[in-house]
RNA sequence: GCGCCCGUAGCUCAGCGGAUAGAGCAGGGGACUUCUAAUCCCAAGGCCGCAGGUUCGAAUCCUGCCGGGCGCACCA
């Protein structure tokens, strides 16, 4: 079983409905005529949504526009609805389409309004600057459409209409070798990546694409004899993976009879020799076992299971080599098996050669990918296949990609993608590092978090039991983490700023998490839940503002499913915080008349169920008080 | 040398063909006998690296330059 700490499961589960399964199944193939509207669709009672994508703002205004710009275009043309500074949304069709029409845009625009059904949907819809749309969302749309995301478990996001097998491969961290930052990046996407899927009702599969195999494992293992397998388990055990390495790589590198002997465990471990594979199994195992701690802390989903070291595949190489010969993709080159993809040129502006076997016979990581690659695509039966690994690997990718569909093992449907990162960078605006000079320690890094973390819980609240801050400074020091490295473009290299991202206002963790709590108190003096069938009021500009913004997180999850860029995801569960935030400041909720009230504790209850929701996907937990 | 990525407010970042380029932080001014002020409100802050081009319209697309990062055959 998945140790998922993070899973949304809430203490009332009356209040927060479980979100984990796909509860409702919408009719697959559902049709989207734009007649259909929260008004006049049978199976669409107030209260009772039985499909979720109507609660989507976004597309409602969509549906509606779309058939008006076909009648004027005279064919299919996208509306282009957005959110808008001027109104609740804008289309920006019109200026596009006008050029092909060759007619002013504000023309297109009026034809367009013209053949549009809006009127019991919008309270305005009208031509604006050069030929925008701008649409003002009727109040009674908001109220019935939010109050349609009160009894949906999923928050208006409905299960994929067509699911697929996905395979993540992620984290990678390499035996006997410390996690470092550049790991951090690597997990904490793929980990996301996961569980967006998985709750969209893909089949996942995880895959921890271990270090396992290679020429420095004779070097471990034969330092691992000299100790004797007693103490090297008990040092391993204490999670000092790299005081190991070092040890290994200093002997290595001063003695020359250690040299010869960890040349001959090479040879003894790719031969099979049961004493040497007994040795590394050791190493493997221990090192697994520590890797798990930090998941753990890390409050990701990986777990024992998702291990499939490089080694696995093993068996697997010389197959690799032997069909690619035969497919006519086998050059040799230098000595060395290699296949040649078109379109990749090395420094002297020769063809860039994937070497799949070495000239010494052995065998690299291309051959492992391909080999990894296959057996996704063909005993998996995986359709997208995810590498969360950092940005430089990237030409690397591309080239095992491209030799993989020439040689047939990727082919549509399946598609593979390298969803590449940047560097964390420290606030000198370099590569992170320690004072040595050497890549910083990843439980160092989370443990420093969650002191920091803890420090501040404490100053904040100095009544908080030891157990109580050490709960909050741990939710709070490893999301503050996750979600600094979540809350950017994936792409770009960030920067880690204990200062910032520890920050109790901004874009940050601690700042959403803030937000729930805050509410989850506001339940917990009302001793109540919200009342389900309590009509939505929209009495004040921040009542509205917030029913708009809890109605556009279907779209922002549909959006995630194809990009993975998480910060869409953060930057709108920050807007969400926001605008609940000034919600809360003027709007009371407890002290309010009745149906205020009831009202505006179904709001509040909506927005904690979508905090919770998208910082789970997310990774992070929530807390019921901090 | 070839290739890829990145230069947006003092700082960290969104925006990637559409209206007057947006947030947050820091700095300035205001709001606490609080439904948790770990909050909110207000004002200020920009030749979107530079120069051309395409377009009714360019931070966004194309070309060239400048600056920074990364990769380019037997390490993964």
């Amino acid at each position: 079983m998945r140790s998922d700490a993070g899973d949304p499961s809430p203490a009332r589960a009356d209040l927060f409905p479980a979100t984990g399964g796909s509860s409702r199944r919408s009719s697959a193939g559902r049709p989207r005529s734009a007649r259909i509207s929260p008004f006049n669709d049978p199976r669409y009672g107030a209260g009772t949504s039985e499909i979720g994508v109507l609660m989507d703002l976004e597309k409602l205004l969509s549906d509606r526009l779309a058939p008006a710009f076909a009648a004027v275009a005279g064919g299919p043309v996208d509306p282009l609805v957005r959110r808008s500074p001027r109104a609740d949304f804008q289309s920006d069709a019109p200026l596009a389409l006008a050029r092909r029409l060759g007619r002013p845009p504000r023309d297109v625009a009026a034809a367009v309004l013209e053949h549009a059904v809006l009127d019991d949907v919008c309270e305005s819809a009208e031509v604006s600057g050069p030929g925008f749309l701008n649409l003002t969302v009727a109040d009674r749309t908001l109220t019935d459409l939010v109050a349609g995301l009160v009894g949906d478990a999923r928050l208006g996001v409905p299960p994929t209409a067509a699911p697929q097998t996905v395979v993540v491969d992620y984290s990678a961290p390499n035996v006997a070798k410390e996690m470092h930052v550049g790991h951090l990046r690597s997990t904490v996407i793929g980990d996301a990546a996961v569980r967006l899927l998985d709750w969209l009702g893909h089949r996942v599969v995880r895959v921890n694409h271990l270090g396992d195999w290679g020429t420095p494992f004779g070097m471990l293992i034969a330092h691992l004899a000299d100790l004797g397998e007693a103490e090297a388990a008990h040092e391993l055990s204490m999670g000092d993976l790299d005081g190991f390495y070092r040890a290994a790589r200093a002997k290595f590198d001063a003695d020359e009879a250690f040299r010869e002997r960890s040349r001959q465990r090479v040879v003894a471990l790719q031969g099979g020799d049961e004493r040497t594979l007994r040795l590394w199994r050791l190493l493997v195992e221990q090192s697994e076992r520590y890797f798990l701690t930090v998941y753990d802390l890390l409050d990701v989903t990986l777990t024992e299971d998702d291990f499939r070291g490089e080694s696995a595949y093993n068996d697997l190489l010389p197959g690799i080599v032997d069909d690619l010969d035969r497919l006519g993709l086998l050059v040799s080159s230098g000595g060395a098996d290699c296949v040649f993809p078109p379109g990749f040129g090395g420094r002297d502006g020769e063809p860039l050669p994937l070497i799949v076997r070495k000239s010494d016979g052995g065998y690299g990581y291309p051959a492992t990918d391909l080999a990894a690659l296959r057996q996704r695509t063909g005993e998996l039966g995986a359709t997208r296949l995810l590498y969360v690994v950092g940005l430089p690997q990237r030409q690397h990718f591309a080239m095992v990609f491209a030799v993989a569909r020439a040689a047939g093992w990727l082919c549509p449907p399946a598609e593979a993608e390298h969803l590449g990162f940047g560097s964390i960078l420290g606030t000198d605006g370099r590569m992170l590092r320690s004072r040595a000079g050497e890549s910083v320690k990843l439980v160092g890094l989370l443990e420093e978090a969650v002191a920091r973390a803890t420090d501040l819980a404490r100053a904040r609240n100095p009544e908080l039991d030891a157990e109580a801050a050490a709960e909050i400074g741990r939710a709070v020091g490893v999301g503050a983490v996750k979600y600094a490295d979540l809350s950017t473009d994936r792409r770009k290299d960030y920067v880690l700023d204990w200062e910032r991202m520890l920050s109790l206002d901004g874009n940050t963790a601690p700042y959403l998490q803030y937000a729930y709590a805050r509410i989850r108190s506001v339940f917990r003096r009302a001793g109540t839940d919200a009342r389900r069938d309590a009509p939505i009021v929209l009495a004040q500009p921040a009542e509205r503002a917030l029913t708009v913004e809890l109605l556009g997180f279907g779209a922002v999850v549909a959006e995630m499913e194809r990009s993975l860029d998480f910060h869409q995801l953060a930057g709108y569960l920050h807007r969400l915080a926001t605008t609940f935030n000034a919600f809360y400041e003027r709007c009371p909720v407890l002290r309010a008349p009745d149906e205020l009230r009831e009202s505006r504790l179904l709001l509040a209850e909506l927005t904690a169920r979508t905090l919770r929701q998208g910082l789970h996907l997310l990774g992070i937990r929530t807390l019921e008080r901090m």
